[in-house]
DNA sequence: CAGTGGTCTAGACCACAAC
DNA sequence: TTGTGGTCTAGACCACTGA
């Protein structure tokens, strides 16, 4: 006959309770790589040899493949094949819970960590992004100015950190606060200073989610990986801006790298 | 002419660097959602509708859902369409950064919530999983002793968090850290008390990844959406014990729910 | 330059939950 | 009962990049 059977019998698996055919596989491929069958550095099998091994269609493998590559354990190169990634223990990043001055400006523990800057500065201003509107106490689609900084580790050149602040524009247009350059110990300097909104007030935040298509292409993240959001928020207690949200630091990194450790005290 | 004009041309978007056909409409329906016309808890359209509005495949249109589920923007129900996910701002959770104790017990701020268990607590023991192997300082492979608490809103009945300790197996087994019931004022007490480890020091850490199939399961989330892990680990300075790493307790949230809030002091 | 992963289409069957 | 999302297949074209 040249009917071909319908093998495909997609409940047998439902039926039973057990996981969608893609699970399945990216549990198998899971094991494999972490019972030491496919070391880091080295690479799976092709999509075409798993489709084989596996009995399914390559759409079924590659869906089990991208669950992988969220999860961090491996990373597919086009022609290069698809190559389980080295996995280090996260790296501890210190919590900043205290805030340290001395006469060159504001230092949390978080900036001590050896980046640079791989792309220049960039300060635009537009509407408040929705998930910064609450961390500003501001209304949807008011203008912030938006200090933007990309930071790699000086070694590899790799991007590590994506840093935003946001300002309410209100308060900061015009102010010196929006220039590429805010001079000699920052914008804390200048907000306790010059425009006579301190002492300054801190608050800290810590979340996650998945990066969006920008943070992803920015970090050489796959799409749907979680970052690490340590967020900071700056309150003011004089002068014009008294009381208010002033500025609202957001820094992302890859959630699969970092961690962020803190001590516990009796 | 029969043959059909090939117009899937794929590569009009990659070519002008743009965004991939489902990078596309996910933006498309993020913006809808975000700009008000699809409020929460209303329905986007139908797949075959967006199938026709978008003018592509429904492998597509799926697609750029399943990225929207992920950041918990919408949550499709089977026969009853895709719902908008009500946004409310992320819940705050206190940090553990000090210890309480009285004569009940030790007290962590965070256990001061009102959560209670869901199912009953469990002990097994078994095969230390590959991510708490660097916390506990063990090979891998070491048996360890796994008490596992579900917790819920008890308004809701919902389960919001999963919490998990890791204790050395051979320092925990037979002991009463391996019975269900560790009496009155709990692990800790017996460390310092009968077991004479202490004082204890703890550690804390926090970080993200994507939730597991059984961590999606009990907390009602889309496969990938991202969980915020804060892990308290415990560390003896006595005893038979000493130096060694006797607890890590890793606690499991819905990162799209909740954040860490902290202050910080000059 | 050619092999690999990246994207898309068209079509099929199924289970589950709302009705 | 039935419409909706969930899963899978087979096949196609393309671009990137390593060999």
């Amino acid at each position: 006959m040249d009917l071909p059977s319908i093998d495909n019998d997609v409940m047998a698996r439902t039926e039973g309770g057990l996981m969608a055919r893609w699970q399945e596989v990216a549990q198998a491929l899971r094991e494999a790589i972490t019972e030491g069958s496919y070391p880091p550095g080295s690479k799976i099998p092709k999509e075409d040899e798993l489709e084989q091994q596996f009995a399914c269609s390559r759409t079924t493998i590659r869906r089990a493949v991208a669950q992988l590559t969220t999860e961090g354990l491996v990373s597919p190169v086009r022609k290069g094949g698809t190559t389980v990634r080295e996995q280090p223990e996260r790296q501890p990043l210190t919590l900043d819970t205290r805030v340290y001055r001395d006469e060159l400006g504001y230092y949390f523990s978080q900036a001590v960590q050896d980046l640079r800057p791989v792309q220049p500065p960039t300060v635009t201003q537009g509407p408040c992004p929705l998930d910064v509107v609450p961390l500003l106490g501001l209304q949807s689609g008011d203008p912030v100015v938006i200090r933007d900084r990309v930071m790699g580790d000086p070694e590899t050149g790799h991007v590590v950190q994506l840093a935003t602040s946001y300002l309410p524009a209100d308060l900061a247009a015009g102010t010196v606060l929006a220039e590429p350059d805010t001079g000699p110990g920052g914008i804390y300097d200048r907000m306790e200073g010059e425009l006579g909104w301190g002492p300054l007030d801190w608050e800290g935040f810590i979340t996650a989610r998945p990066a969006t298509v920008e943070e992803s292409r920015l970090l050489s993240l796959a799409p749907g990986v979680p970052v690490l959001c340590i967020t900071r928020v700056t309150i003011a207690t004089a002068g014009r801006a008294e009381g208010r949200i002033v500025e609202a630091n957001v820094t992302r990194r890859d959630a699969s790298r970092f961690e962020v450790r803190y001590p516990i005290t009796r």
